[in-house]
DNA sequence: GTCTATAAAATGATAGAC
DNA sequence: GTCTATCATTTTATAGAC
């Protein structure tokens, strides 16, 4: 019987090795953080030496940016596709989006882990974090006003601050929702987003599909 | 012309020392959270050698425990006296919080950052803040529903859930006043307080006074 | 692409003098 | 109460063999 085993020195494909890394480092950093990680963690985890590690990723912060930036293209990815086909409103868009991070845990801690530690000028992803979220809150304001315009959100809300709000209290939720005992993070943002809609305004029927 | 130096090796009171301790730790874990800061790092500030440090706090774990538990008891005395003063409603309340967080970046950062790395159940702080929150939840969950009682929030709502929303978003407008550029924190928690006000009710008239 | 060996620095903590 | 000296580890990173 064949057994694919973990062999020391086995020698990888190089965008093979590089997913392992990044799916490891992934996990590790979402433990621990930037600071709480060493590089011979994320070594182990993956079943190589740390110079192995370094190979494919020249320093720790080369290794949280690719880390970072990778989960962020996957999300663009799963936004651009979730608006191409169909018109979501604001609130069923964000119930969709937190849907699914309630299946990713580890990807949610890892950027509320990193994104506090990050508010250290030095930290290797502080502009990284920087630009995040004034690119988040720019493109919710602008799905804000869409729907206000469309009749589905309370016109006499101001969007730039509604979007800070609305990423305020997902980024809160998240929190608590990672924490023993786990809030209902879902639940308590759907009731939020209830609010927010004109007392005629019923669902858009563009609902998101959840695509687990 | 006396002036008042710092030199090396000046022996002072147990108490005092230790508060110095205290601030300059509470400055360096807001900055770095507790993995990246070192002993070293605080015993600079202090301006004390490292084994000076530790003649006070036994260990690092011992330190951060200290600072985040010195904080909390600042802060309940000043819950306390707000309660005792007057009955404010919890939109005053929160707002008066806000108002006062506000002129304090640095604790509202110690907070934001070891809250997010304390998920980590092998953080010296995990346990502290899984205690801490569901300790705030509980506290404002009862003032929700005396408020409700009062007519000075709608009784529709639930006070565990809202009370979870409200320091979500808290926390996550804390996080987002933390960078550049900030959000304005309590101008935004208090049009989001504003939403929730039945239409009839006005303000409490017992506004928190401000005392910084 | 991966390893062993190793360097160079930082870190948490202890022992003992003053 | 504070310091110097010191230790044992850990950590990031490099050099060079296979």
């Amino acid at each position: 019987m064949r057994v694919t085993e973990r062999i020391e020195g086995l020698r990888l494909p190089r965008t093979e090795r590089r997913q392992q890394i990044l799916a490891a480092a992934a996990q590790a950093f979402s433990e621990t953080g930037f600071h709480g990680t060493s590089l011979a963690d994320v070594a182990t985890r993956v079943g190589v030496s740390q110079p192995g590690l370094l190979h494919h990723y020249p320093n720790k912060q080369a290794l949280i940016l690719a880390v970072l930036g990778e989960r962020d293209d996957e999300d663009s990815r799963y936004l651009e596709s979730t608006f191409r086909e169909s018109d979501p409103s604001v609130v069923d868009w964000l119930t969709a989006l937190c849907r699914r991070n309630a299946h990713r845990p580890e990807l949610v801690q890892l950027y509320t882990v990193t994104a506090a530690e990050s508010l250290d000028p030095a930290h290797p992803a502080h502009e990284f974090f920087q630009t995040r979220y004034q690119r988040i809150r720019t493109v919710l304001a602008q799905r804000i006003e869409l729907d206000q315009q469309k009749g589905r959100l309370d016109p006499a809300l101001d969007p730039g601050g509604l979007a800070a709000e609305l990423v305020a209290l997902m980024d809160g939720l998240q929190l608590q929702w990672l924490m023993r005992p786990p809030v209902d993070m879902c639940a308590l943002l759907e009731q939020s987003l209830q609010r927010l809609v004109p007392a005629g305004s019923t669902t858009s029927g563009n609902e998101v599909r959840e695509d687990a």
